[in-house]
DNA sequence: GCGATTAATGCTCAAAGAGAGCATAAGGGG
DNA sequence: CCCCTTATGCTCTCTTTGAGCATTAATCGC
């Protein structure tokens, strides 16, 4: 048997935690955002010794750095396959830095005081993924890139950026899928229309990517964020998520308003209702919402005993119909 | 702003890939082993700067150990929480390792020649997860000791684990949930009903333990592959996966066969058909396969137009009735 | 107080999907 | 030819979605 060779174990390697952490607020999905002087950053710090667990590392590096208090966490992806080379004052080392990163949840966004954190709307970062005002103008910006960018291919690699740029900007017949924001970044890389392509190779983006749509990211931050809205989108589906980013109680409205947000498309309201009150995940306190502007409206809270349990504690979301987003039945 | 301490970012840290390679022959999902000495172990090695990337890091290092090339992989975890004190020589040093998950699927399971591979079925070390000849005996030996577990804790804390144990094993009005196998082992491990518990504890454990259900893995490879187990069941149900464990072409009872060996229940052979044709997953290769024993089936292959496309490539498992697991209907 | 506006909430209806089972077809072995 | 085995076709019911109508209950402007 052929044994790890024991000397080039040696390696070494930093480990980042980073963390993704999201709050719903007036109906926008803010992130925590750090680094008021260059891009934009998430927090993050270097895993150390006296942190007793990853998880442990990465509460308090968010608290050092933004004085936030972490509820929900959970662990992302690691990502490590860039080799980023340091090159500090000429020395170039190899140096192989993992990145583990962390989807936090919070009920809401205070100020941040004290902290240099600031909460920015992710869809900043992301405008194509907004669909609740109508197909977003980001999105027919970039299919045009997109179709240019399958031009300049040959025949049989251009019918395959095609392909893929149909699918996931929900192109001819496909129907725009929320949950693949992770791919659309990635498909955006590939092709250089996010500036983060252009510094990864070390070179200036023009000037349409970085006027273009959506906000750049210093590192690989929006390509993390971009798998942290992926997978949130994809949780709630089936996972009750949603709750920990709810105050204690709240009507249905609300928490459509929250799920709304974090798809990034309009759901319709009576059939949110159904399922919301089928699957029984939430109880009403008693009290009345009056603030509503209209037909006050109960005031429920989420039902502890279902927290972590029960077999289908998800929320499918059942998307309103695409014509008039904003009329009462979709 | 409260910086990173740079000083203090130095932590030795090494970080071990792991994986879980998966391959169903016959009706058994198997798992690529090592270790002929001790206990089981996954295949796993240290990162080392010559790779290029995990990924890479991970083939090569099953290849050397194993000669098993790698086909489909996935990132399944990152395992870090528990801080192996490695006491080497009496020095007792602070180490902390990282374990990088991997899952990946392989067509078949040779015998692998050469290196000190051994397939082993995964039902070996989770013997409670395979209800496809029916509710297992493992199950009903854990329950009691469950059962015994939620005696000895006070009544708040005895009525947690109780709802915990029959969520989670299928207890009363529950229905078994296949895809919950990480949190059964979880489960186990915290009521000690697994040998590594006391083996993480510096325990020898008990002899009804060791002679329990469920074959023991080295550190934490078990877990590692409750994880795996979990993914894998639920990944099927969106995204075809299942088609990177089958041959080029094979039947439909075939499939079904593989479906069936993972989630580790039997499924309703007509409603199974319908699906996979419905999303229309396959196509027949015109050939016939006449060994089924009685009448022959139409082979067929997966639709490779589909392979990561479309929006709804995955296969929603219809399990059988309960009753009677052998009968065709179900 | 009156009508317009804005939401909340109740219900209906059709289409699609899931669950279960009957029936028939087509091989091999006696 | 009968029996056994698996493949394959079809039906039927019940539930879940998707979409929309209708009613109720507040506020706002007059």
């Amino acid at each position: 048997m052929l044994e790890p060779r024991a000397g080039a174990a040696a390696t070494a390697v930093t480990v980042d935690l980073t963390a993704v952490i999201v709050a719903v607020t007036s109906g926008d999905p803010r992130l925590l955002i750090v680094g008021g002087d260059g891009a934009d950053r998430l927090p993050a710090g270097p895993l150390q010794p006296e942190h007793p667990t990853l998880q442990s590392g990465l509460r308090s590096w968010v608290e050092q750095q933004t004085r936030q208090k972490l509820g929900y966490v959970e662990q992302l992806y690691t990502f490590g396959d860039r080799c980023r080379t340091l090159s500090a004052s000429g020395v170039e080392r190899h140096h192989r830095s993992l990145s583990l990163a962390y989807l936090a949840l919070v009920r809401e966004a205070r100020p941040a005081g004290g902290g240099t954190g600031l909460w920015r709307s992710w869809y900043e970062f992301f405008p194509w993924e907004d669909w609740r005002a109508g197909d977003p103008d980001a999105r027919r910006i970039i299919v045009d890139r997109l179709l240019a960018w399958v031009q300049e291919a040959g025949h049989a690699e251009g019918r395959l950026r095609r392909e893929r740029a149909d699918l996931l900007f929900g192109l001819g017949e496909v129907a725009w899928d929320e949950e693949r924001a992770l791919e659309r970044y990635e498909l955006l890389y590939e092709a250089g229309l996010v500036a983060e392509a252009w510094h990864d190779r070390g070179q200036e983006p023009p000037f349409s990517i970085v006027g273009g749509p959506g906000r750049a990211m210093a590192a690989d931050h929006r390509r993390i964020l971009a798998t942290a809205i992926s997978r949130l989108r994809g949780k709630t589906k089936y996972r009750p998520v949603l709750f920990e980013l709810m105050p204690p109680s709240f009507t249905l409205l609300q928490l459509q308003r929250t799920a709304e947000a974090l798809s990034g498309v309009l759901l319709h309201k009576q059939n949110f209702r159904r399922i919301v009150e089928n699957q029984r995940l939430v109880e009403e306190t008693g009290e009345i919402d009056a603030e509503t502007g209209g037909r006050p409206a109960k005031l429920v809270r989420f039902r502890h005993e279902v927290t972590l349990e029960r077999p289908a504690p998800g929320l499918r979301l059942t998307t309103a119909k695409r014509g008039s987003p904003l009329t009462q039945g979709g």
